[in-house]
DNA sequence: AATGAATGAGACTTCATTCAT
DNA sequence: TATGAATGAAGTCTCATTCAT
C-alpha cells in the first residue's frame, strides 16, 4: 500500500479542513490586514463555525503563522522550480511571478509588515520563512555566477536587493496604478525595463 | 508675498499643539503600527488628553493622513535637497538617507502597508505622497540622463524601481538581521554594494 | 446474601465505568471547582471521550450530583464506623478523619460553596447528603450522653457546632499556613489541643 | 481646612464611583459566586455601563480583590470594636455578628472557596486578610486570658477554632435549614446553645 | 457504546469617540 | 480650549452539548 500521509479517514477530514481553514484565512488576512480582518469573517469564508478555528489553531495570531508557513512553503517551492540557465530568463521569473496572484502579492506585504509587530510572526518569519526564499535565490544566483553569466557580486546582497525590490513593487502595485499616474506602467512594459535595470544598471557605462 | 502663516497669538498656538500632535502620532503609529495604535497613547505621547486630540483632527484616520501628509513633505524636500551631479553619489543619497532614521523606515512601510486598507489614506498617500516623491526622483534622474551620466532608460521606471528596493530594504532592515543571516552583511557593505548593482547591473556583460 | 447487584457483564462493565468518572470527577472538581472544571479534563482524567461522559450523565450538574451523592455515602459510611466509647476518642477522630484526605477536604468545601449556587445541587446535597452526616454525628453524640460522658447538650446542635467548625478548618487548612502565620499550628498541635477546647471549652470555670 | 482625603471634586467622585461600583459588585459576587457573576451583571447593580468598571478596576479578578479588601478592612474593625469584658458577651458578639448581614455570610464563604483558586486572591486574602482577622481575635482573647475569664489555651488555636466554626456556620446557615431539618433550631436557640458549648466544652466534666 | 469534531451562545476586555465640567 | 470619565459596539476566545461516524 502506498498511501502516504493521512492514515484514515478521519485523519483526512481533519487535515482537508485545516487547509479549508488556512486557505480561508490567507484570503481574510490579505484582503484586510492581521487587525482588521476578524474570526467571524474567516469562519464564514471557511464555511465553518467560529468554534471551530480554535479546534484547528490554538488563536488568531498561530492561524496567521500557519498561513506565512504555507505561504513560505510556496514560494520557496516555486523559486527552487523556477527552470532558467541566462539570467535573463532568472529574472523575468522572479520579477514576475511574485506577481501573477494578487494574494500573494499582499501577503508578502503582510508578513513583512505584522512581522516586526508580533514577536510570535516575526520569529518564525524573519527566521524561517523570508530565510528560505532569501537562500533559496542566493543559491540560484551562486549558479549563475559559475555559470559565468552574472557578475561575481556577493549573491546574499545580489538577492536581498531583489527580494526587497519584489517586496516594493508589491507594495506599489496594491497601492493601485503603480503609486499614481497610469503614464504607461503597465507588467508589459516594466517588465522587460526593470529586467533591463537589474541586468545592465542604471550608468551609462561601467562605474569602478 | 510675506510669510502670512501664524498671524497672532492663539493661531501660532494652535499651530504649535497640532504640530506636538503630529509628532507623537508619528511615533507611536510607527512602533505600533495603526491598528495597535491607541488614541490614549498617542495623548500620552503628545502630553495631552484624549480629548484634546479631537479639537485638532476629526477622528483617528484624520490623524493618520495628517501624519502622511507631514512625511510626504519632509522626504519630497529631502530628496530635492540632494546635491549631486554624479549618478554614484545621487544613488548613494537615496538609498542611505532613507535609513537613518528608524521612524522614517518604518513610517515608509506603515503608508504602504495601510494605506491599501484605509479609502481615505489610499487617496492621499497613493496620489499625492508617494506621486510626489517619485516625481522628485524621476525629475532628478531626467537631469542625470540629459547630463548623460545614466542610460536613457525611462526616468519613471526607473524612479520606481528603486523607491520599491528602498521600501524593500526598509521592511527586510526592520526585520533585523536583513532577513535572517549575520553573514557580514553589514550597512557599509550593502550601501556599497547595492550602489554598484543598480549602477552596473548584475550581468557579465551588457545584456540585450 | 450475595451481592446481587451486577447481574451480568454489561451491567457491571456500565458500574466500573460509571464508578471511574466519578471518580475522575471527584478529582477534577475538587482542584479546579465547578466552574472551572471542563468536561474535557474530566474526559481525559477517566481517559474516555467527552461524548461517553454523556452516556453515563446528563449533563455537567448531574455529574456533580454523582460526586456529591458518593461522597455523602462514604463519609456517612465512615462516621458510623467510628469505634470510641468515650469523648475524647470520638471527637479525635472526627476531627482528624476529615483531614487526612485532601481531596475529602476540598470535597467538603466544593459541596457547602456550589450548593447554594445550583439548585439540583442544593436541594440533594442539604437535604439528603449532609442531612445524613448530621444526623450519623448527632446520633452517635446521643449514644455519648446516654453513656455519661458527655453533658446532656442538644446533640443537634452539637452535631452542627462540630460539622461547621471542621468544614471551616477544611477551608483554613486548604488555603496554606492556616490563615497565614506558622507560629507551630502543626496538625498534631492542634488536634490536641482542639479536642481540649471542645471538651472542655474556653472558660475559665463553668459559666452559666 | 480640615477635609482629609478627597482633595478636589473630581477625586471625591471618582471615590464615590469606585465605591459604588465594589458595593455592586459584592453584592453580585457574594449572590453568584466569582465565575457566574458576570461583569454586565455587576454593571447593571451599579448602573453604570461595563466599560466603566475597566476604568476603575484592571480586571474581573481585581474587582473580586478589591471586594476582599473592603472585607477585611470591615470584618477587622467591627472584631476590633467589639466591646466585651467577659467571654461570653466576647463569644456571643463574635459568633452573631458574622450572621446579621447574609452579604458577610456569603462573602465569608466566597474568599474561603475562591481564594484557593485564583492565586492573586490566595496571596491577598490568605496572607493579609484572613491573617489580619485571625490576628484581631487572637488580640482580643488574650486579653480575656490576662484578665483571668478564659482558660489559659493558645489564643492562636482558639482564635482559629473560633473562626472556622463561624465560617462553617455560615456555610451551613447559607444552605437553608441549617443542612435540612427544622428541629427548632432557631437563631435565638443556637446563639446561646454554640456559646454554652464553646464556654464550657462538651464534655461532662473537665477531661485531662 | 464510544468517539471527538462541530457548534454557537456568551463571557471578558478594548478602545474610538462623546460630552459635562 | 482642555480634560478625562463614560459609553457600548465589537472583538477574541471558551466550553457544554450534540451528533454523524
Amino acid at each position: 500500500m502506498i498511501t502516504a500521509e493521512p492514515k484514515n479517514r478521519r485523519d483526512r477530514r481533519r487535515a482537508a479542513r485545516q487547509e479549508q481553514i488556512l486557505e480561508a484565512a490567507a484570503v481574510v488576512f490579505s484582503q484586510n490586514g492581521y487587525e482588521r480582518a476578524t474570526m467571524k469573517e474567516i469562519a464564514q469564508q471557511a464555511d465553518v463555525s467560529e468554534g471551530t478555528l480554535y479546534n484547528y489553531f490554538d488563536n488568531k495570531i498561530d492561524l496567521l503563522n500557519g498561513v506565512a508557513r504555507a505561504f513560505a512553503d510556496e514560494v520557496t517551492r516555486k523559486i527552487a522550480n523556477i527552470e532558467a540557465n541566462n539570467l535573463r530568463d532568472m529574472m523575468a521569473q522572479l520579477l514576475t511571478d511574485r506577481f501573477r496572484s494578487g494574494r500573494e502579492r499582499r501577503l508578502f506585504m503582510l508578513f513583512l509588515y505584522e512581522a516586526r509587530l508580533h514577536p510570535e510572526i516575526q520569529q518564525y518569519y524573519s527566521q524561517q520563512a523570508l530565510q528560505r526564499i532569501i537562500d533559496e535565490t542566493e543559491k540560484r544566483f551562486r549558479g549563475l555566477i559559475d555559470a559565468g553569466v552574472m557578475r561575481a557580486i556577493d549573491p546574499g546582497v545580489a538577492a536581498r536587493t531583489i527580494s526587497a525590490a519584489i517586496m516594493g513593487f508589491a507594495a506599489l502595485y496594491e497601492l493601485g496604478r503603480y503609486g499614481g499616474g497610469d503614464n504607461g506602467f503597465s507588467p508589459q512594459k516594466w517588465g522587460a525595463q526593470v529586467t533591463d535595470i537589474f541586468l545592465n544598471g542604471l550608468a551609462a557605462e561601467m562605474v569602478q
